[in-house]
DNA sequence: ATATTAAATACGCATAAGCAAATATGAGCT
DNA sequence: AGCTCATATTTGCTTATGCGTATTTAATAT
């Protein structure tokens, strides 16, 4: 009963469902989140602690790298994770992210306050 | 997208599920949600109108009393919601919620403060 | 009109969540 | 060791939630 509520409080806030749906192929690097999402970086750690600590996902470090993936759910909950996850692909935000994530390339600095150009390999996700 | 939070913040709350649950088979009256929850009227109030501001249930007045029910959902949501009902059925506080709602009658007053016996006719659900 | 009852709202407070800006880890490089 | 980059955590602040107590509203009954 109080994991359903932290499950469900996980997924009440914009910022962890768009974090969680780009997620759904697979594996993704926080770089990319980073840059897919354009906003400050402690924000994007924080909500992915958030959804880590709820259960919802858990990360694995590759060398200064940090991947996050879906963690597999209980089976009502997957169900309700699957649903909600379809249910956003309909959502004009969700739609703008994907397509952003096409475009970039793991590249934090490019996305972050510093403008000078990177050179350095990219992580390989 | 905004809505989207909203469903998932009403649901993550002990409470709120307890009360939606009670709402599955149809219309109750807030009295007989105050019986099974056994707590202050207001506490209850107070859920009630969260999840009516989220779209989830709907009221009717019926003289004195106030009767609930859930609300058709958009058909995502909707999966999400019976889902989510039926994954309940499995929580013990839910399942106490249930055997005390088959004993109950609608008397507020046994439940409050008040230790009188109401001379009243119960309210018609 | 006044009283009673069901339910809703206001009040005062405590805790959780959100944010941006700053600082701290942890890993790899020189 | 010292430096840099990727990510995490802390700090200080604002807003939202939740609670119990007290009060108000809306309907009915006397």
């Amino acid at each position: 009963m109080r994991g359903l509520s932290l499950f469900f409080a996980a997924l009440a806030d914009e910022n962890r469902l768009r974090l969680l749906y780009l997620m759904k192929e697979g594996e993704i690097c926080v770089c990319y989140l980073q840059g897919v999402l354009q906003t400050n970086q402690p924000k994007i750690s924080r909500h992915l602690a958030y959804l880590k600590r709820a259960g919802l996902v858990e990360a694995r470090r590759d060398g200064k790298w940090m991947h996050y993936r879906l963690k597999k759910q209980e089976s009502n909950q997957e169900k309700v994770l699957s649903e909600t996850l379809r249910h956003l692909e309909m959502e004009p935000a969700i739609q703008k992210d994907a397509r952003r994530l096409k475009q970039i390339q793991c590249c934090p600095l490019r996305y972050g306050i510093s403008s000078v150009e990177p050179k350095r390999e990219a992580c390989k996700i």
